[in-house]
DNA sequence: GTCTATATGAAGATAGAC
DNA sequence: GTCTATCTTCATATAGAC
């Protein structure tokens, strides 16, 4: 199945006020018990409506699967965007809102809740792992990269490959708590801050060309 | 259903090879398909026998599930013990052992299918998360700190929290191509090395007392 | 313990009226 | 477009013979 078609094909039809709550009942089910636990009769119940309204906008259910998951990956990147103005403040300052809001983003229940559903169904749809990626994590290390290499430029920091330094980066700061987050075991948001504290004091003990 | 207990009556039983066959199959579907992709016909006719012995042996699928999991968790574990010589070799090179030795445990098709399959049914099975950090993750974690704790103990490093440090090692060296891999995309086992260098160099850079 | 055959129920999808 | 009612398929689980 061609998802990206089949979804298009959805999405250029008329605003519907039942299409989108089809869709958020769709998201909300999909999200908390997982694509083979939600039937498309707790759907319809939980959008109210007939099963027959969602076969009339979606032509079945891994359509639906797709259209909300490609729906959820663009909610997701318009909240990931860095400031520009990153340029203007020292590194370790920087790299610290960077940090910070990665942090945030990375462990929302929305974040955690689509990766786990992306994860879980990446086998059954294969490029759904690749529009995640690109849409989320990707995208933000692209945004990493991009500040680095404006870094580089300027002097501040010295290092060979900013691709590895940026993944390197984001990795410290995932840590163990990510994969805790992801398998849905506690994780406490009070340590971000020092979380984000250390990972910057390491990447500028490595990279940074003067004391910051 | 408790499933710890569901699945410690089931191994109390007497050795069977027929059970083991069973096992066998419900593992690689599991990992192969999921959870719910999985049926109990397939896995019957994947071990050679009938769903009648399959039943007699396991309470129902969510049991034979937990033994499948709980058994390949036991499994994961036994292979990532660390080496108890580390404490002989320079801090860079020990680090090194560590690091390349995660890499290839975390990679390994074997670990990044049951971290798929216990993601995805995690909240199925609550526990299941649990008992999954514990075996690998968790277990790993736990090594790195005891020997970052003696490493601080020779003074050959300084440092307030080794969990913290251990973590943030680990997360860098996970960097980006861990949820690469885990959502199905390609990862290139060639640039393990470099990447195990890179992250050490990283954590010397930071934490070594003296150059390495 | 193991098999064949079957009961039971759930879930995806559709027909046809309005 | 939307609904009610239904069709069809298939998966879990079991009954009963050997």
């Amino acid at each position: 199945m061609d998802m990206t078609s089949t979804y298009l094909s959805s999405e250029s039809g008329v605003h519907c006020r039942k299409r989108e709550q089809v869709l958020d009942a769709a998201r909300q089910l999909f999200i908390t018990h997982g694509y083979g636990a939600t039937s498309m009769d707790a759907i319809a119940a939980e959008a109210d409506v007939s099963k027959a309204t969602i076969y009339a906008h979606h032509d079945g259910k891994e359509a639906l699967f797709a259209a909300v998951t490609h729906r959820e990956c663009r909610r997701i990147t318009a909240r990931m965007a860095i400031p520009d103005d990153l340029e203007a403040l020292a590194l370790r300052p920087a790299l610290t809102r960077i940090a910070r809001s990665f942090l945030d983003a990375v462990f929302s229940n929305q974040s955690l809740s689509l990766l786990r559903m992306v994860v879980a169904e990446s086998a059954r749809f294969p490029e759904l792992g690749r529009i995640f990626y690109d849409s989320a994590p990707g995208y933000t290390l692209a945004n990493v990269i991009a500040y680095l290499d404006g870094m580089r430029a300027l002097g501040r920091i010295q290092l060979d490959d900013c691709e590895q330094a940026a993944a390197q980066f984001l990795g410290a700061l995932r840590g163990d708590i990510h994969l805790r987050a992801l398998l849905g075991l506690p994780v406490d948001a009070a340590n971000f801050d020092a979380l984000a504290d250390e990972a910057v004091a390491t990447f500028v003990a490595r990279y940074a060309v003067a004391p910051q």
